[in-house]
DNA sequence: GTCTATAGGTTGATAGAC
DNA sequence: GTCTATCAACCTATAGAC
């Protein structure tokens, strides 16, 4: 499986073959077909694998007094998960089959996008009910930004497209922070 | 080319093969291999009519006196422009050779996210200095997290995840619009 | 330029010994 | 459970007629 996850990542799902997996895996084919019933299976198993990291992406780190530290902490994290999870997302829409596997697969783990938009605009709501952040912001449209942001910047990088062009996540999460901070009228008239 | 086209975004990457896409067009398969010399000649034609889009998707609609109306008009021609592009993009991922085509034509166009962020920025910096938006935020971090923010609900979509949970376009654009007028304080000194 | 026919190679999968 | 040997199907690509 380690193998299979490796070949998948480095050389893409085009030459996934059973063949080669079991050349990597330093096994014999036969072996593959034993454990694994045929290649869907196999890929079954990889993805599920492969996409275990979309649970463990909770709300940890989604805590903290210095809210820059915490949003930088926070889009290291889902970058780095999105560098592993990409290729993979990307290797199940190469087929129909595979594709409606994965879909399942997110609707049975209730996984998406929209798990990070939550857990993120939870705390960014705490911020605002803290008065630490502007109330009359949209937390749920400023947490997809932040998302989709950081997603952008990994695909970016995933396709090994000119690096560098995109704002850094330094700056996102200083811009971020700055358009969250209370107008300076909204403190003086407390 | 319609034929190949339609059966990569269809069916994916994996089922394109040279058989498929002459009966689908209605020739033979030679005539394929006449046109296109080999399956990888065939492919990268797709691929440059596939991303062709990426070249159109400039500045155009970024203009205009009512800013919400030039988000919503932006953020859906380009929801619009990743339905079609972004199944292209994931195909390329399947094989190595792809992949590198892909990051050439990329380089080659001086196409990719960036350039998406450097028109919205440039718009969003005009609408700084005409006093209409918020001076002291990050122009080129708000468009890379609209454009971000589009591209995650257009990935969704194209993944048959479970819809709907994501803020709408609209919510989106009310969201970002709200986050970019001058606070009351500023309007007030003037 | 388009076709039919076919060669040559690769892949998924199985049989059967150990 | 793991191996070797092998098969049947499929796919890319070419040859040659029209």
């Amino acid at each position: 499986m380690a193998a299979t996850l490796r070949l998948l990542r480095e050389r893409g799902i085009a030459q996934l073959t059973t063949r080669e997996v079991a050349r990597c895996a330093g096994v014999s084919e036969a072996s593959v077909f034993y454990h694994y019933r045929d290649r869907a299976g196999l890929l079954a198993a990889a993805f599920a694998a492969g996409l275990a990291p979309l649970q463990a992406l909770g709300e940890e780190g989604l805590a903290g007094d210095d809210r820059r530290a915490v949003l930088r902490r926070f889009g290291a994290a889902l970058e780095r998960f999105l560098d592993e999870v990409l290729p993979v997302l990307a290797a199940a829409q190469a087929d129909p089959r595979l594709r409606r596997e994965l879909a399942d697969f997110l609707r049975e783990h209730r996984a998406g996008p929209h798990r990070g938009v939550d857990a993120l605009s939870r705390y960014l709501a705490a911020e605002q009910a803290a008065g630490r952040a502007r109330a009359d912001l949209d937390a749920r449209v400023i947490a997809l930004s932040f998302i989709g942001a950081c997603t952008t910047r990994a695909m970016q990088r995933h396709m090994a497209a000119p690096a560098g062009r995109l704002p850094s996540l330094e700056r996102l999460v200083d811009g971020t922070d700055a358009l969250l901070r209370p107008a300076p009228s909204a403190q003086r008239g407390s």
